[in-house]
DNA sequence: TCTGGGGTCCTAGGACCC
DNA sequence: TCTGGGGTCCTAGGACCC
């Protein structure tokens, strides 16, 4: 049988962050690993091992007793170093097949239209190259959509020694097989509220959905359900998209180590936060026209005053430089600060972006000096190639009181020179 | 004591215009 | 005195993803 004229696959890294911490330590082999969230704080990761004794999202002080209990081996995110292995990975994949869509930091699409051969041995030869050259173990799906390729890909999880963690699912038979046998909140796009609201209406599988009236879905949920239904029937609806495009808003935001009560430390936060966010804006080569900073209690503990502020400020012109959206952004924290409030975090949003040379120049507006897009170029250059913060502004500090906590955090091991991987 | 961070898309409703 | 209706733009909020 020829192979379907639209094919995609899926490639997905098993428990990533917990195989890549898990491919500098090999005498971590059989223990299970756990990965926590910026400032050790919830579970976000666990190997295969893991998963049996601790719960996605849990907050790690309610599992320490498991975790010591069980033998568990905890991590702090070392996105220095899992975003390098990404690379790889991606790489890898790239090389193996013709137009790719990296879709997360461990999945990417790939469009196998045209592609000769068998389809099921490409998997298994991706699968094992991966495997050969990052020690990172993925899966495959492949199928006629998006969508379906997304549900092969976790039926080859699921069923890992059945599978060989490679699923096909072209073959109209296996495709109804699967779509019985996956309930419908397994499905892309279906999360928590729509499972709800789906049982309401007996629509429990995966093929209660794709058979489910497109009309109807659209009427009661939205466009983007009713693409769902069709995307599981084998219609594409979705395409691979090839080029990431500029993103639309930026966000830094991000929990301090420990709660703040002075506006000082907060102000070096913000400004912090600011020069990261700024940095993403300048890669992608876009302006700013609006920002939002805001700063907020802890929400979950009843014994705490909760408080949330923000502000929200039009920039003179749209702009790119660190020193300007800091000024601002530092005047948007003394206008929402309010004493007498333990605040455990900021944010900074980066809003009404635009290319640069997009935006209609009025025949009053200021535009950006040129000197400005000098001075900026010079710091990402010696930042790129020095180290993040190297060269920065006087208001963020070095080694701030406030800073993330990361207990385990293992080694850089493939991005600094002064850690690697020591074999003796 | 301790509960992540960064995005997307869609929809509804208000403001405003003619 | 008459108090419509269609269109656009913006924003906030909801839902989802990893």
């Amino acid at each position: 049988m020829p192979n379907p004229a639209q094919v995609f696959s899926l490639t997905d890294c098993n428990s990533f962050y917990a195989s890549c911490e898990r491919v500098f330590r090999p005498d971590l082999a059989k223990t299970p690993i756990v990965v926590l969230s910026n400032n050790d704080g919830c579970v976000i990761a666990r190997s295969y091992d893991a998963k049996p004794f601790v719960k996605m999202g849990a907050p790690y002080f309610q599992i320490k007793d498991i975790v010591r209990q069980r033998g568990i081996q905890v991590f702090s995110s070392n996105y220095a170093l899992y975003g390098d292995m990404s690379e790889r990975v991606m790489t890898i994949v790239e090389s193996m097949t013709d137009s790719c869509e990296t879709y997360s930091i461990d999945e990417i699409f790939s469009d196998l239209s045209g592609m000769p051969g068998d389809l099921d041995a490409l998997g298994r030869r991706i699968r094992a190259t991966v495997l050969r050259c990052t020690g990172i173990p993925v899966g495959v799906g492949i199928a006629t959509t998006k969508t379906l390729a997304k549900l092969a890909n976790h039926t080859a999880k699921r069923l890992q020694t059945q599978t060989g963690g490679v699923v096909n699912i072209c073959d109209d038979f296996k495709r109804d097989w699967v779509l019985r046998n996956t309930d419908v909140s397994e499905v892309w796009g279906i999360g928590r509220r729509l499972k709800a609201h789906l049982t309401e209406l007996r629509i429990n599988s995966a093929m209660d959905l794709a058979r489910a009236d497109p009309q109807m879905l659209r009427n009661k949920f939205s466009v983007v359900v009713e693409k769902t239904a069709r995307e599981l029937r084998g219609t594409a609806c979705l395409e691979l998209e090839e080029a990431a495009p500029a993103k639309h808003e930026i966000c830094c935001s991000r929990a301090f180590g420990k709660r703040l009560t002075d506006l000082q430390p907060i102000k070096e936060a913000v400004a912090t936060y600011m020069m990261r966010a700024s940095e993403k804006l300048r890669a992608q080569r876009s302006l700013c026209r609006k920002i939002r900073v805001s700063i907020r209690t802890g929400m979950f503990n009843p014994n705490e005053a909760k408080f949330a502020n923000g502000a929200l400020i039009e920039l003179p012109y749209p702009t790119d430089d660190v020193r300007i959206l800091t000024k601002t952004a530092l005047g948007a924290v003394e206008q929402v600060f309010r004493p007498g409030f333990n605040y455990s975090k900021a944010e900074v949003l980066l809003l009404n972006l635009c290319r640069r040379g997009e935006f209609t120049e009025d025949l009053f507006a200021t535009s950006q000096p040129e000197s400005t897009d000098r001075i900026m170029g010079v710091m990402d250059q010696i930042n790129g190639r020095w180290g993040r913060g190297t060269l920065r502004s006087a208001s963020v500090p070095a080694a701030p009181e406030w800073a993330m906590r990361r207990e385990f955090l293992s080694q850089s091991y493939t991005t600094r020179l002064d850690q690697l991987w020591q074999v003796s």
